[in-house]
DNA sequence: TTGATTGTTTGACATATGTCAAACTATAAA
DNA sequence: TTTATAGTTTGACATATGTCAAACAATCAA
């Protein structure tokens, strides 16, 4: 086995450790949700919101939430973006879809080069394991 | 927040966590490859393989892929069956396959409840986070 | 500048996790 | 029955993780 290839697979446990606990992945559901129920939704409509907010009813200290949303963001699942006194957190589409390909069936590589390799790359790829 | 809601939450935590780990992560993967590269697959053909081929060149204890297995069975990811004296694996398509459906933006309940209700009511549930 | 909000960092600590080794169980073959 | 093969369970232990509290930093409003 390659030393590449337990790097991507290495990679691609920390983006699932980074879903592992429950108020984390709470915290991180809360930016996924989208549409109201019934309605359309653009999929660029991207979901922001603060780290109070996202921390709210939760019941877990603030520097808690700071820590999970740090978590979330090493595995580039989310984004953050300071606006005044908040910081603003939204999903990186990219990372989240590329780990949806992989569980339908995709290549590894589609989720761990993303922003190297070009998509006709990525869609001739099939080194699976 | 709904008890019932954050029991679902924490029961997804728990699959995402059975993926956490990197050894564990690699098994699991080697049973979700399906086709060689450039080949058609039919999305039926389950891949089985048994306990010791898994933990094959991964250069860990036996005893510790039958913990990993444990976990991964325990999350409902894969299933297994004694097959003489080898215990065959493979996996789960629907957990898993529920599993990337929820992260293209469906709904949490089409994971969690796919041994309940019918595909119709999965379909028309939207109770997002 | 002073005070109020928002969020982050650090330190501490209890709990959970991954791993191996050794003992054990189940099945098949001789 | 005895032996070999395949996998599991248990015990032990080092390391990682989640959490809170307290101190700190950044921004805005008065």
């Amino acid at each position: 086995m390659s030393n590449n290839q337990k790097d991507e697979v290495h990679r691609l446990a920390e983006v699932f450790k980074a879903l592992s606990n429950p108020n984390r992945l709470h915290i991180f559901l809360r930016l996924v949700s989208c549409c109201p129920p019934g309605t359309k939704c653009s999929s660029d409509a991207a979901i922001r919101r603060c780290v109070g907010e996202l921390g709210r009813d939760l019941e877990i200290d603030p520097s808690t939430v700071s820590h999970h949303l740090k978590e979330l963001r090493r595995a580039e699942l989310i984004r953050v973006e300071r606006r005044g006194k908040n910081i603003l957190c939204w999903v990186d589409r990219e990372t989240v879809l590329g780990l949806a390909n992989l569980l339908s069936g995709g290549s590894l590589p589609t989720l761990l080069e993303k922003e190297t390799g070009s998509m006709e790359e990525k869609a001739n790829d099939r080194s699976n394991f």
